[in-house]
DNA sequence: TGAGTATATGTCGTATTTGACATATACTGC
DNA sequence: GCAGTATATGTCAAATACGACATATACTCA
């Protein structure tokens, strides 16, 4: 694993200390973090691919900024049906959800 | 929209009338909920071919029995989150995960 | 530089989701 | 029919996720 996806999570809040610790974790554990990071990562593309604001999004969702901010940084308050939900209110098709889903790490630690 | 998964939405809760009201949820509201039953019909499969009771997965999942039947049950209270840390605990890989995820109604209405 | 816009971070009261428990129903072999 | 096992349903206190707000930081363009 990569020390800026590290980097990531720790400043989203999730409880994570070194790799190895992380490592450690339950790989059921780690790969819900992984998914939601993905996921994460896919909605901002595919909100900016629309041009659309953080804003905006969060009007369609009805929901607010900091939490479409929250979102897309991958906090750990953040839930799988929050993530999709806005990934759907982005436009997304069901097919680029699970697109979304099939994306691994582009670069193994 | 056949009737059989109509029943099943009602009877898990969600506020569901006619077909005709269904069919007037948001596209984002109805694709969950369409979503999390995949899910959910995935789920019980998974479990039952890898010959696990409902309270095995629960103890894997540090959950109880009676949540993993409204799991699989699609009820309303259940969130993605739980749904996709059971279907992990049961023994699904990500490519199983994604590929639920792109398991379309067998039937259109 | 500064104004304007976009995004990030921290906090909080409220709403939703949780595991647990009790208990009901279904299924299976006898 | 009756056990024994599995699954379903209803409820609730505690845990977690939520939108909202304030405010901080970043990015653009002049």
């Amino acid at each position: 694993m990569k020390t800026e996806r590290l980097r990531k999570l720790r400043a989203a809040g999730w409880k994570v200390g070194t790799t190895r610790d992380f490592l450690n974790l339950s790989d059921e554990e780690a790969m819900l973090v992984e998914l939601k990071l993905t996921l994460a990562d896919a909605l901002k593309l595919t909100r900016k691919k629309r041009g659309m604001s953080q804003i905006e999004l969060a009007q369609r969702m009805g929901s607010s900024q900091s939490r479409v901010a929250k979102i897309e940084a991958g906090d750990a308050s953040v839930s799988f049906d929050l993530i999709i939900r806005a990934f759907l209110a982005a436009g997304a098709t069901r097919q680029e959800l699970q697109r979304a889903f099939s994306i691994k790490e582009k670069v193994a630690a």
